[in-house]
DNA sequence: ACATGCATACTAGTATACAAGATATCACTC
DNA sequence: GAGTGATATCTTGTATACTAGTATGCATGT
């Protein structure tokens, strides 16, 4: 059931940047699909804040487009977890569950240590060409700043080893998963030398599968998953008002 | 996407037992996820047919109810990969993919052994005593031939190690992954002893934890995981028109 | 007999109208 | 000033009408 009936929400401000998010549609496809990508990403980036309001006018008047696509996707998102809907009240960016922030962390380190590991047996000069080029663009997007961009680049980099097990669906698993570390990773990413030092750190995963050591790259995928969830510690004060602990 | 654009269907039977699913929806609640809940239900226990046409206006009959809440369920079910949505030409009951059938059993077994290891952290005797009651039930809906009780006990049993693990989200992660294996695991509990096996498998797995073994434990649950996979080599044969490779 | 074209009856996608509940405002009363 | 109640205006949920593709069958023409 994807509509929540709990709680107060507090139908907090409107100011978002709609501008960035508003581009036009390719009508030969269904809008529903493509209204529900557009706004899933401005909620991951940050352009839509937490706790702000996402009528189904208001997207509506943002695309014109009519409410029926608009609450499919609307609905697809609140599955996600990414907005609260309160029925006869309102729409609103879900803020940041801890708790599910926790959960996601544990399903990914499972899911892409298992994949890694089944990956290690297929590993080939091919992918680890393809893993350097995914790294030279992140090192290029770290440069200019443009966090989304290195965003899309780290998900490719991450992809090619569920390819390259023969388990591509499982990576829309993980992508499922990590829905929520990723929002979080979106207030980490202007940090200073935050993007440098997940560069790093995929360079030595790399490094381990070239040199045959399986174990020893695994290890080091680990601990790269796990220093994004450390970060959260300091993060959250800075932020308060966008977690939940529940 | 959850549309598909590719290929041409075959539109086949429409004899299904639809009086088994049509239940009276509590009005009170939005009927897009009580519908959505129904026909889960009916694809997974195997009430509606591979390739069996499900068309919008089909379900609005059988519920009484206008397309709109219909069309949200049906494109939660065909993100599940549940039924296939084909524009203009109609929507069918979505063919077993083996590929998903096998990377949904990749991530399950990936995912239930992590959660067991830390659940393994916190076992109790209480949760000995939950895990040894749902496997009570389980013992009387075999005896009973109730195959859907069986499995929403089977279900309720797993569960238990999420919970154990305070990862209670991560368990629907779990249900989300196996829909594919459970499509198949239906055509397998009418098999004479295959509910027997199972629940002498679930014995096997408390009985470690109950002894503080944990790393036996944990090799009896993927053993036990396995041997749902293995019995699909023995099914595929006797239902080839409900599978395909992908 | 066979092929072509068209009318018809489907389908899903979209737009719009209506219903019902929740909230906020504002006037009024005490 | 505090409290109460009617109301206007939000919201989401539902129903229905319309658009535009697709498959099918039948009539027609060769």
């Amino acid at each position: 059931m994807p509509v929540k009936r709990t709680a107060a929400p507090q139908p907090p401000p409107d100011i978002a940047a709609e501008a960035a998010v508003v581009r036009l549609l390719n009508r030969k496809l269904p809008a529903a699909g493509q209204i529900y990508q557009v706004l899933r990403e401005a909620i991951i980036s940050g352009n839509f804040h937490p706790r702000e309001a996402i009528s189904e006018n208001r997207i509506c008047g943002m695309f014109g487009i009519s409410r029926s696509p608009v609450r499919i996707a609307l609905t697809r998102l609140a599955e996600d977890g990414l907005i609260d809907i309160f029925p006869q009240r309102g729409s609103f960016v879900a803020p940041i569950k801890l708790q599910q922030v926790r959960e996601g962390h544990f399903a990914r380190v499972a899911l892409e240590l298992a994949v890694l590991r089944e990956a290690a047996k297929f590993w080939s000069p091919r992918e680890s060409r393809m893993a350097i080029d995914s790294i030279k663009a992140q090192q290029r997007f770290s440069k200019e700043g443009d966090a989304w961009s290195f965003h899309t680049a780290d998900e490719q980099f991450h992809r090619i080893f569920s390819v390259c097990a023969r388990l591509e669906g499982v990576w829309d698993t993980i992508q499922g998963v990590k829905t929520h570390l990723d929002r979080v990773r979106h207030l980490a990413n202007p940090v200073r030398g935050h993007m440098d030092k997940v560069i790093a750190e995929h360079e030595a995963v790399v490094a381990w599968l070239d040199g045959g050591k399986t174990e020893e790259a695994i290890e080091s995928m680990r601990q790269h998953l796990d220093s994004l969830h450390t970060t959260l510690a300091r993060l959250k004060p800075l932020h308060e008002d966008y977690f939940v602990e529940d």
